[in-house]
DNA sequence: CAGTATCCACTGGGATACTG
DNA sequence: CAGTATCCCAGTGGATACTG
């Protein structure tokens, strides 16, 4: 089974073929996604940081979407051989490069959603 | 039972708590969504317009995709009583708000994501 | 502290068929 | 043409327990 082949065109796939715009929504746009980055915009943070400051948001979900971002090339993970263990998150450049975009997101929400 | 009480804080609850970012995303993160907005941003369409458009989205996702829309205020659905009828779809002030952010998705999606 | 591992519920979305 | 109505599946996310 050719399971690239096989599957029907799932969500990214199809998103990604006509429009840019969706493109970077799949990227940012997962749970937690975008409170992070925009944490991360202006420090660095450890796990339980992070994850206090996303009330409520599951270790497994936080981890899911740190991956995420990790392997998108957004956020750079740091790891300190101490005990106890420590791990920093921050921005790569490119997800500095959100910055103006996240601050768009930030007004807007403002203004209009909540 | 009180639905709103009871029930585990979904997406929406706990992403709105904090970030206007999340709230935002929440509203045009839908499968879809980023390329509709987009879409309308210069034009009206009708339905199978949008449907053609977006290569491949069912209708019935079309139409849901459509009526959150319409019930965030972003787009303006306009029914036209003919045979066989006919429905067109534009955005709001408040849709056509987004523009400057949705511009910056794209610029940022073209450059980064594709 | 920063995760894994499990299990489970809910929803998002696809496919297909039907209708005013 | 512009939808509804069904049925179905995969993925997302929550809760809890365990670990190096």
């Amino acid at each position: 089974m050719n399971s690239e082949t096989l599957k029907a065109p799932k969500h990214s796939d199809y998103a990604h073929r006509g429009c840019p715009v969706e493109a970077t929504l799949d990227i940012i746009g997962g749970k937690g996604k975008g409170s992070i980055v925009c944490l991360l915009l202006d420090k660095t943070m450890r796990f339980n940081e992070l994850q206090r400051s996303l009330d409520g948001i599951s270790q497994r979900i936080l981890t899911k979407q740190l991956r995420e971002l990790e392997e998108a090339g957004l956020v750079h993970r740091e790891v300190f051989p101490e005990v106890p263990p420590r791990v920093e998150y921050s921005l790569t450049d490119k997800g500095q490069s959100l910055r103006s975009l996240i601050l768009e997101l930030h007004k807007w929400g403002s203004e209009n959603a909540l």
